[in-house]
DNA sequence: ATCGGCAACGGTATCGCTACCGTTAACGGT
DNA sequence: ACCGTTAACGGTAGCGATACCGTTGCCGAT
């Protein structure tokens, strides 16, 4: 049974007119504080709960931020999804969650949907579309955080980014520090911006470690476990002389755990392997993945808290954290 | 940069009435071919969206669907939510999702933000709030199912339920023909109902294999890795002639394998360990958890159908479905 | 007695859309 | 010529709230 009880029955019921039970509820303006308790009884006897659809109408707020993540199964997210809930909460804001299902249509439809919803703000992990056609869809938006990837434009939209190129540095240069020399590349979609970058630390890493930078070394996939499967058999058959792997992301880094397993390649000793993320599955498999931390939590903490800056007028930022190196059995 | 293209301006630039607009919108009414396209070409042009805030007003339909949660990073909730969410979308609806935190009063504060955004269903995961007060609020929705949860009055709500006592059943019996003889039970919050099922099962299971009914063998804890982790100790110290354990799920299960790693038993060897729910973890740790599975992907999908029925009109039903023995290392 | 000022309210016009009903023009049948 | 029907639209009144502006009553100052 829907909520039928509008303001203008507890206007009724307590005597006074819609106008100051709108005070009372937004507590602005002067109301003696008897009128007030008369209203505030009327409410709770009526459970009168006002209607944001009605609210928005004339406030243009919707008290909502849309959330959109590619697969909310993918580990990397839910600790996101659930730090920005938790700060949206104490903002009193709604959020709107859309999975986009590394699909570009759907990716596109979603922006188009939190559009109708007059979000907000928009907290984004999109990939896929290209910067000129993102710019486009941001600039129809209020506010927008970007998650690990750039604002296509300045000031279009606050971002919150992983230096990816430096978490690869340091994967690279701990296995090359661990006597390894045929370092492989598990690159992630070629698309996407966060792969290209990683792309770029771990050539970097290379040369600083005094390594031939073999292209051939790398190989793109799906961020999944069975695009990190596909990959990495596809790795062990161009070269079986590998003797450790850079993922893209723990869960490819899973998949190729289950692919060298399948090669009879022992882990670490054949071949060593080093994530990206530090999903709490990274440090319960065996072996335990030796990968590149950070607080999944706190970024979406960060990324709400940055959103609701915009929101509140605030200028577009871009912060880059630093990914740390959790040494675990999988390359010790 | 909000939307500020009203219907208004579509309709000036197309020389039709606001209605005309709507009725293109909406596609219903008779609107004529060539008037239709005209339309069509302003609202590209103008890039307008219809808000979603004006039409619910009048059309009394949110076109947005609650999702309350205890908590996502829980790995038994995100594979539901994404097949919640992907119906959800093909019927065009929005997810407004909560995350409560296991905390009663934020619980309770979550049903009344849905009852202000109007929603126009519900699905909710609430084993906190006793039956009297859930019925009183899910009166005040149009729509509700209830997940893993009986609803408390006739007709009040559908509920889709696993049938935990049967699953408990099936993981004594198994342990039981192993040989096991100490079958100890991790217990989850002793409130839930989900729990106090589970428990049931679990002397049923002892009954039926001819054991002793010791309730002394049963630990309460949170479900979570740590409540797995503190109730499994308790448990050995009490009994340390334990030679398997049923937990309440596959989170307090991977906290129990610590806390027997931790006090010298080999699993299975010394003692098998069977969890619940087969999340994705448990095939990965190491031993792969033996446990009850259930197809959380499509109990969210399900979990959509049913509410969607219930919003078009359909009657309050109720589905159980059952889990099934996954057999691996932790309880061969 | 008059007035200014303030606290405490009320009235009314939106907000952007759809429900509901009305209107118009065209056309065919008788 | 008249009517009924139907396709194709338009007008208007809300939906439930807030913004903005008025109004009222009261009090002290002059």
């Amino acid at each position: 049974m829907p909520n039928r009880v509008t303001i203008a029955d507890v206007a009724r019921l307590a005597g006074v007119s819609t106008m100051t039970v709108s005070r009372v509820i937004n507590d602005k303006g002067d109301v003696r504080a008897s009128t007030r308790q008369r209203v505030a009884r009327a409410i709770a006897q009526l459970e009168y709960r006002p209607s944001q659809a009605a609210r928005s109408l004339t406030t243009r707020r919707s008290h909502t931020i849309g959330l959109l993540v590619p697969d909310i199964t993918n580990p990397f997210f839910p600790a996101i999804v659930r730090g920005a809930e938790d700060v949206a909460w104490c903002e009193g804001y709604a959020v709107s969650l859309t999975n986009t299902v590394e699909d570009l249509v759907r990716e596109l439809a979603a922006f188009e949907h939190f559009e109708a919803h007059r979000v907000d703000g928009l907290i984004a992990c999109s990939a896929r579309i290209p910067d000129s056609e993102l710019a486009r869809l941001l600039r129809r938006h209020p506010a927008c955080v970007l998650l690990n990837r750039a604002s296509p434009a300045e000031g279009l939209a606050s971002s919150l980014e992983v230096d990816d190129a430096h978490g690869a540095r340091l994967a690279v240069g701990h296995l090359a520090a661990g006597g390894r020399r045929r370092i492989g590349l598990l690159a992630g979609p070629g698309r996407s911006t966060s792969s290209q970058r990683r792309r770029a630390g771990y050539r970097d890493g290379l040369e600083a470690a005094g390594l031939e930078r073999t292209a051939d070394l790398t190989e793109d996939g799906e961020p999944s476990e069975e695009g990190g499967r596909d990959a990495m058999r596809a790795l062990l058959e161009r070269h079986p002389e590998l003797d450790a792997v850079f993922a893209y992301n723990d869960v490819m880094a899973l998949g190729a755990l289950e692919a060298l397993a399948e090669a009879g390649r022992r882990v670490p000793e054949d071949v060593a392997l080093v994530g990206c993320d530090d999903v709490r599955l990274a440090s319960l498999v065996t072996p335990a993945l030796t990968t590149l931390r950070i607080d999944l939590y706190r970024l979406g903490r960060q990324a709400a808290e940055l959103l609701f800056e915009r929101i509140r007028g605030g200028p577009a930022r871009r912060i880059v954290v630093e990914p740390e190196l959790v040494v675990r059995a999988s390359a010790p």
